[in-house]
DNA sequence: GTGACAGGTAGGAGATTTCCTACCTATAGT
DNA sequence: ACTATAGGTAGGAAATCTCCTACCTGTCAC
């Protein structure tokens, strides 16, 4: 009951650390490593960083393996896909808001290099925008 | 200069809690309301709900608006680009996944007894580099 | 065997979160 | 003016988080 459950709530509740974010990035730039590698990236204990593996694994983002005295912590990111999921009905309203007119005027610099559909403009139809002025 | 910091760190803590999520998807399919219905959909007291929402409002995933006696609280989606412009290197790791045979296979035979996916360890082999079996 | 090393677990201190009840201001309606 | 309503803020209790230092087991090397 603990290393596949990944539910939702786990999942964002790993996340929230700015420590076990680091640690998958580790993970996927580095391939799969034993904790003294990951724990040489931080400030902390290495036993610290243990329990944020320990919180990772229980969310299902990582796996390990032993190997030798070591035990190889892995990424498994098939989790992820449950943040994916949970943001996609939220994409439309950022997108409706970046190529807003007013947005737009906001950021002319970091328009320039995004996908190119140009179909938004089905904005207010929540009420969600029924404001701006 | 409070609403629109949007750091990472703040959006991603933000998201940590089931209520504050549930708030988003709140807005984003009831649009704007007032904190009064808002705090209809759960069991705790008002003012709770209020530290929720500030706790959204410093991430910048809403902003609120006074309306007569009442304040509109809005979603506010770009904040959560954070997320996904966090998540999308960490795509590839998991449609690699999601399209192997061998979790095909797991998928197929764990398909009837839901969260538990059983250890069945032993599966690498592209995935993570410097990976050797 | 002994020693050195990898890493998990225990227990605790301090900070933070999450909830509460009380209380405050601001607005609407009479 | 007075009363009722919307909602933020204060302060505190309890739970949880995050870090620490011990301590433990398991494995490699001799």
């Amino acid at each position: 009951m603990d290393a596949v459950s990944a539910s939702e709530d786990q999942v964002f509740a790993a996340l929230a650390s700015p420590v076990r974010r680091e640690v998958l990035r580790l993970l996927r730039d580095g391939g799969p490593q034993p904790v003294r590698k990951l724990a040489g990236n931080f400030a902390m204990a290495r036993p610290s960083l243990s329990e944020h593996l320990r919180v990772l694994r229980e969310a299902g983002l990582v796996t390990e393996r032993k190997e030798g005295r070591e035990r190889l912590y892995r990424l498994e990111a098939v989790p992820l896909t449950e943040v994916q999921q949970w943001l996609s009905p939220f994409e439309r309203f950022w997108r409706d808001r970046l190529t807003g007119l007013r947005d737009l005027l906001d950021r002319l610099d970091d328009e320039g290099q995004d996908d190119e559909r140009e179909d938004r403009d089905e904005r207010e139809e929540h009420g969600q925008e029924e404001e701006r002025r």
